[in-house]
DNA sequence: TGAAGAAACGTAAACGTTTGCAGGCCCTTT
DNA sequence: AAAGGGCCTGCAAACGTTTACGTTTCTTCA
């Protein structure tokens, strides 16, 4: 278990230790030869290096701290596979936080992550909430905030133009005869407070009625979605296509409609937002807003890696664009 | 910037360093109102501490590396998150790495996280030879491996009993009637060998003949599992059942069926393996062979944790029972 | 009252690197 | 031949902790 050190190797070239971190940091103050030597004597002698000792010194260390809730939601484990490739891409490492279940034990990890010394931190933050909480953290380290909106925060973040997604979706919907949409899903957080709004713009510039059906659960997934909809299925269905907040609530919405004899799209159209991974599976096959997830995790990494290597100061609001992607749950109206 | 220390907390404490290190470290050379006042001071300055430092003298990171081959698959993800929640509770993080795309990639990330002085890594090899690969460090750090059956290798493992889960699910087909499965996909690596034998069992058991459809696919996805079902159902369909090895695979039949207008579950029956999130799904429903991931993680977590802390040196193998999960792709055979 | 022992705190070494500075050697130049 | 200048290499400090050991003060009991 004994690890062998810059001086075991130090000893066994004859060399100083200095001479042997600058034989391996390509540091161009050692001759040709000794270099070589050097460096095929760690080779044998399974010489590791240890970033701890080489992070004490340098206040740097290499590590990126990415901090989602529920690394398990589809969303974020794609986003987390982007990062973590272009991290390593850059030479950095992902520490993995989960920021489960609440909002104290997000902040409760920005706080360990301090201490860790990670060079930067990358979020998806829970709630607006969340940068309240993390307010006085914010000008510790380079922090860069991910999918989630933060209007006019003076901080930097990449997020994808929610407004504009459902109103791409409206068109959509709009373009094939449907002039009765019902809009589904919760309209707390920014993203979803911005997804709404798109959706009453389209209303407007179409002369259309607006119509919502809220949810008021804190997050939005597949049976929550199912029991709202199950509940706004027994009442009657005088729309002729849903747009769903988010696909997780788009699939709770199929499942209850499968159950009462709902056919989608024969009856029924619907369309999701995000396309996760699920709406492209065979028999799902739903028409969603897709959220480019590689370039939001990409253009974040490349954000926070700036600040960090550069020092930049300033902040940016990047907002990428969505787009639609047509699938089988949205059909003409008759 | 500059982040507070221990000297400058002793400073203004008026102590020696040596004092304000024992405040915090719950060490009872210490008396009580020194160290409220202490701990109260840090409070007050922000001390947050600098886990490099102490990770330095203490040659433990609390630091677990956690080497999954695309974080973005859903298994993955869930064995992650489970990982993750279980290694928090008890005072560990994760640090994240991706083994894609190959062997030497594998390799070059284990390599890492020797030099990161991670204090054991938790690795779901991407097939067999990951383990020659990894031979040479395995006595330099404590390695737990996940997911993949290793056999009889003298490596402490935590794997579900593949061959069992599919006699069960055999065993319910029998149940059902079916007379003529066919099993499908790869039949590579020891888990899918293992899920084969199973097959074979189940066969020799209820007197059945074998067939098999086999994916030389290096990775089963529903793509591959797709093109392979189209390629099988040009052929005429002398079987009323198939047992998918994996459920990606499982996903690409039925996409094949539905296209072809093969009736699942009225004209075939299809049982897959591994329960991913996705099989649940509205619409989807497939029955499958659940492997118990929450258990898996956990228990990956625990024996690496006693290694790690009590440096148990033997190795064990644990292998989980699998259950079958009833939903609605199989039916009676008429 | 005095000595022994415990409790509280300070001193300093150690962990394994990086890097500024200084010194030594050799080569060039005048 | 002497001086000057590069190129290598070694020395030693520094990074921020933990902890063994030593010292001082306080308690306690004979």
């Amino acid at each position: 278990m004994k690890s062998v050190t810059l001086k075991d190797v130090a000893k066994a070239a004859g060399v100083s230790y200095a001479t042997v971190s600058r034989a391996l940091s390509g540091s161009n103050q050692i001759g040709k030869d000794t270099r070589e030597r050097i460096v095929r004597l760690c080779d044998e002698m399974g010489y590791t290096g240890n970033y701890v000792a080489r992070s004490m010194v340098r206040k740097k260390t290499d590590l990126i701290g990415l901090v989602v809730p529920a690394i398990e939601n589809e969303f974020m484990s794609q986003l987390a596979y982007y990062a973590e490739m272009s991290a390593r891409s850059r030479g950095y490492n992902i520490m993995l936080c989960d920021s489960e279940p609440d909002l104290r034990q997000e902040e409760k990890v920005v706080k360990l992550l301090l201490g860790r010394m990670v060079d930067g931190i990358l979020i998806v933050p829970q709630s607006p909430a969340t940068y309240e909480k993390l307010g006085s953290y914010l000008d510790q380290i380079p922090m860069v905030f991910l999918s989630e909106n933060l209007r006019d925060q003076p901080q930097s973040y990449v997020s994808v133009d929610n407004s504009r997604g459902t109103y791409l979706g409206m068109e959509h919907l709009y373009s094939l005869g449907h002039r009765n949409i019902l809009y589904f899903g919760r309209r707390d957080s920014t993203t979803h407070q911005l997804r709404a709004e798109g959706y009453l713009q389209a209303c407007r510039k179409f002369g259309l009625e607006p119509r919502f059906c809220n949810s008021d659960f804190p997050r939005s997934s597949i049976e929550n979605g199912y029991h709202l909809a199950r509940e706004l299925f027994s009442k009657p269905v005088d729309y002729t296509a849903i747009f769903a907040s988010t696909d997780s609530n788009a699939l709770g919405i199929m499942k209850a409609a499968d159950e009462i004899g709902l056919r989608i799209p024969e009856d029924i159209s619907l369309i999701g937002f995000d396309d996760i991974p699920s709406a492209a599976l065979p028999r799902i096959d739903l028409t969603t807003i897709q959220q480019p997830k590689k370039g939001m995790a990409v253009q974040a990494v490349e954000m926070l890696l700036d600040k960090i290597e550069n020092g930049t100061q300033g902040y940016i609001h990047q907002i990428l664009l969505p787009a639609l992607v047509q699938r089988g749950t949205c059909r003409q109206v008759r």
